[in-house]
DNA sequence: TAATTGTTAGATAGATCACTCTAGTAATCA
DNA sequence: TGATTACTAGAGTGATCTATCTAACAATTA
């Protein structure tokens, strides 16, 4: 309503949102979100379903976020800065090895519901250009880390210098991916062991390897002597 | 109709259905859902898009397959087995690790859209529970065929017998997983590099260790000496 | 050829989806 | 206190989904 006094929009009585209880409420619904799409997938969970589990009406739903996809996107952000903080949190362990390792078991050979939403990132990421970036980004973020981790070893003389520290990189993430689909694969799964022969497999891996391939005894072997991976 | 004089159904006039033009028409059929599914996955490609990738109307679709549900089964089982075949083919090679490695370069490190539909299994069999239990039957078996080849090497020396065969064949299992989001994580993936230092990996993780652990020339290393896994 | 059955099309039913609209209520401030 | 606006509910809309139904056409055999 004009007011004619001011010749402007009348402004008493204006009401501000309190944040606090906004982002609160934003908080709840991001919750149920994650409880139904872990159930049921970004496709396989309605909005229906989503009021539900927060105990809301459509309306309501509407009022916090402007569609589905709105919700689904604050929730990839969310994972995303969780593992990357995840990943801070392993460089920065004494012994990072180890470190990685606890948190593979932690959080990957365990069966936790909500990773499963990375698998459905990457099938995601896999189709939606758009989404695909994101992953990329986030991806070349956490490479990058762990190759800047590799590079200070290798001149510590704690990691093999023949190693390329990118490619290092980029195996040890997939090694995280594969390990989130072993409990799926078999729920019996020894996580101890599990761990105990990663926990080999990263060592003989990443450690100098000054008697490798030189061995001074005689291997019974067929395969062709260990070679060392060259940097360019 | 009844038939009075023989007392029971007319029978004349039977047409016998050709079981390989049948074959073929759910062939194709097959054909045109995996590429819809491969786009939009199982739920978010309709029954509609494949009708219309194959050029057919729904009754024609429906006269072939009793629900989508079906489709995606029999598309499911052709991928598990086309899986095995794979597995069978890598273990009857002469070098057995450098056929893993050739195919996960093919098929793994390489983007291969129909791919995508591994992730999107492993994220239906972590819902699901029926279908749980045919993705780690599956599993079950190549695990079996990675543990029997295990054994036979390390009898023969070739690996190293510390080495647990069953969890070394999870090991196995879960890099081809990871390697598979690999190209989706970084498309300009180095595949060659990335082959190279998978290889590195192996070799080192695999072979007998008879000198690892027990170097003559002290490291310069800041994690423990390494162990090995032992055999209960 | 006539009867029978396989093959195919297409309209559409019934359910569900993401989302909107209207409206009632509670909180805030002049 | 009264005006204004945030908060919340719930019916309802158009689109879309899986699946069905009717019926035309084609192939096969008595």
């Amino acid at each position: 309503m004009l007011n004619e006094a001011s010749g402007g929009w009348e402004t008493r009585a204006l009401r501000k949102v309190d944040p606090v209880k906004h982002e609160q409420k934003r908080g709840e619904i991001i919750g149920a979100a994650l409880r139904c799409f872990t159930r049921d997938g970004f496709r396989g969970a309605s909005t229906t379903d989503i009021c539900a589990e927060a105990g809301i009406s459509p309306g309501h739903l509407y009022h916090y976020f402007p569609s589905k996809l709105a919700i689904v996107e604050t929730l990839i952000d969310m994972g995303l800065a969780r593992t990357a903080l995840r990943f801070e949190k392993i460089l920065a362990a004494t012994d990072v090895i180890e470190a990685l390792l606890a948190d593979i078991e932690e959080t990957s050979l365990r069966f936790r519901p909500a990773q499963i939403l990375n698998l459905d990132g990457l099938a995601e990421a896999a189709r939606n250009p758009e989404f695909a970036k994101v992953i990329e980004r986030h991806t070349a973020t956490v490479r990058r880390m762990w190759s800047d981790f590799l590079r200070q070893a290798q001149s510590q003389g704690r990691v093999d210098p023949g190693l390329d520290p990118e490619a290092t990189a980029n195996i040890l993430i997939a090694l995280v991916d594969g390990s989130r689909a072993m409990p799926i694969r078999n729920p019996k799964l020894d996580i101890k062991q599990s761990v105990a022969h990663l926990r080999t497999m990263l060592e003989r891996f990443l450690s100098p390897t000054a008697v490798q391939g030189t061995a001074n005894k005689p291997r019974n072997q067929a395969s062709r002597p260990l070679k060392l991976v060259r940097k360019r």
